[in-house]
DNA sequence: GTGAAAGCGCTAACAC
DNA sequence: GTGTTAGCGCTTTCAC
């Protein structure tokens, strides 16, 4: 029972004498089955610990025959450090964290994409969540994801739960949120305003003369709400409001996500309510293609009989025939936008207070909205 | 320069005494300003920092009260466990790495998407890399992702770089590769035999009395390939030389990710050489609605003139005018049994040797490919 | 049911 | 340029 490899209990006058042999035991520990750790690496290259780490995090520190022994050591045992082990020393855990309403939005993944695309050169990882809509899942998901210590978070909108609010402030970590720009926020924002989306889009359907225009959109329900959508209809409407057109042609039906099947069925509702509309705002693209789809399908022409404007430039726009006329936002520049910021945030080389970044919205003119000469507004 | 808060150099005599102090500046050790430890709430809730842990991680284990007394501190504190150093005292991170070709394909989002619903219930977290096609990239990713210690990894496709294949080998986790079933390989794999999909496109347009086939697919070059869109091909071009027909209407062009455009550009090529073309199999839906979209504006009438066929049943397959008859593979499905699979393996529910899981194919007949019926064949 | 001791594999800080 | 010390915030293990 008592093995001499096993320490047994020890009295207190034993534990310098231990201390002594804390060296020894450690040369002679075996060199175990397990991955390679950073003792096993610099007993082979023979040198301190701290050489190793010194060889991966600053080489320029350490002298080049020393760094040779090193990484030849690396090389041979297959050693990958333990960033967990290292995040945990550092405090530094090189995550950040990125909200997402859904993994299957192609404007999200591009943002998901530019972002790790900046951050890949810094060495940060970036940790994905999702909420689908939910900002209740939100919370949940933000909670668990601070257990990671994230250095920074990116958060998709501004709209977020007490509870959820409370924990950013305390996580005491640079946040910012991301494709919504909204007055009120305490973060910073990278993003565009969702409201001058629609205000756009009502604007360009009236220049080009279209007078009996509406929207289609996702409704809100209790918990489950595209607040971006619901912010490009408000400002669609508020547009027609200032030109004095009824804004009874806006229909909300349908829930998030909005895509194809959604547009169709949405643009069946209005076309069964006003035969006579002659324009639609579309909240996503897919919406927008959705319409000009189940229109070749009752052969309604688009644009002829019925104008399209959609949002969001995705990748079918321009392809569709006819194409589609939408509001572009570089999404895929908005996540590399929001991964420098949270870096340079990060590295100490901006400070001060909150940062506002408009990546700004273009219009894409391109086929599917009809110009009524007849009319006679400029 | 001698401030007794700050202690000095001691000599041995000393380290037992000192020890001695330990309980007494932890209990003095002031409630700094940063986030709060497992130590917070032990001292608020006057228990130890194991019962805390306990509370967590096995509820059970603990009296009620003490339980009580707890969690009210956790609330009060606004405590978040550190799973940094969870991981690290627990040599269990909870991460399990994803590596996918790209962020922006809708499929692989699914499996993403599936995989994370079942790792959620776990309380594991996806670790997400992307590769860009591109196997060098993928073997830089693996480095980079294995330090973050995963517990288990994913992989899209079977083929991988000579050292990617010895880290993998070395790091003794659960491997998984998804969605490619190549008989070779030495990991576990869940998903679908590409080289099947050619095959199974080819016959439906042979039963179809289709003659005049072929199939657009994208260009492999030394680096960035689409090793599984070449499967798909090959499998096409096998059952065309089965049935005795030349395979001169396969055409390989342009890079992934093969996109819309990528389809109407081919089938302009095709169109170029072989204006008698009567059937293409496209290996992406995508392209497949490049093709029709191209020979709407081309006034070329699908099916009547061309048919179509596609890969992947995206979305807007079942929506585009004439709706695509496709081969559909349950992505979101896929992501969930390899969630499962890495789960039961982890906890050891499964042991024993490599496991290959299948979830199949299925046709899914539309519009887009004609029946002729003047041809004499089944 | 609860607690004390001993790390997990690294790095910050300082000594030489 | 290199080494030593002392943790980072948890959990494992074992004692009671």
């Amino acid at each position: 029972m008592t093995t001499p490899t096993k320490p047994k209990r020890r009295t207190r006058s034993e534990v310098a004498a231990a201390k002594q042999e804390k060296e020894e035991r450690e040369a002679l520990k075996p060199a175990r089955k397990s991955r390679p750790t950073i003792r096993d690496v610099s007993r082979l290259a023979d040198v301190s610990r701290m050489t190793v780490s010194r060889v991966l995090s600053d080489p320029r520190a350490v002298s080049p025959d020393t760094a040779e022994r090193v990484h030849r050591a690396i090389l041979d045992l297959g050693y990958v450090p333990d960033r967990t082990a290292g995040s945990l020393a550092s405090r530094r855990t090189g995550f950040i964290g990125l909200m997402l309403p859904t993994l299957t939005n192609a404007n999200f993944s591009s943002v998901a994409h530019g972002m790790t695309e900046v951050l890949r050169e810094a060495n940060f990882h970036l940790l994905i969540g999702y909420t689908d809509y939910d900002i209740v899942e939100e919370e949940t998901q933000i909670r668990s994801m601070l257990a990671r210590r994230p250095e920074a978070l990116a958060l998709t909108g501004a709209v977020h739960t007490r509870a959820a609010s409370t924990m950013l402030l305390r996580a005491d970590i640079p946040i910012v949120e991301v494709a919504d720009l909204q007055p009120g926020s305490v973060h910073h924002s990278v993003g565009f305003s969702n409201y001058q989306v629609g205000r756009m889009a009502a604007q360009y359907l009236l220049k080009r003369g279209l007078r009996r225009i509406g929207a289609v959109g996702g409704e809100c329900d209790a918990k489950i709400a595209d607040y971006r959508g619901e912010e490009r209809i408000r400002g669609f409407e508020d547009e027609l409001k200032i030109a004095g057109i009824s804004s009874d042609l806006v229909i909300r039906q349908g829930h998030i996500p909005v895509s194809y099947s959604h547009g169709a069925e949405a643009i069946a509702t209005l076309l069964g309510r006003y035969p006579a509309v002659e324009g639609v705002f579309a909240v996503s693209d897919l919406a927008a293609v959705g319409v000009i789809l189940e229109c070749q399908r009752r052969k309604i022409s688009v644009p002829d009989q019925l104008s399209v404007i959609g949002f969001g430039d995705f990748e079918i726009a321009s392809e569709i025939v006819p194409k589609l006329t939408t509001i572009h936002v570089d999404f895929y520049e908005l996540g590399r936008r929001t991964g420098r910021l949270l870096l340079d945030t990060l590295s100490g080389r901006r400070t001060g207070g909150r940062e506002i970044v408009d990546v700004g919205l273009s219009l894409v003119e391109r086929e599917s909205v009809a110009l009524r000469l007849d009319d006679s507004r400029s």
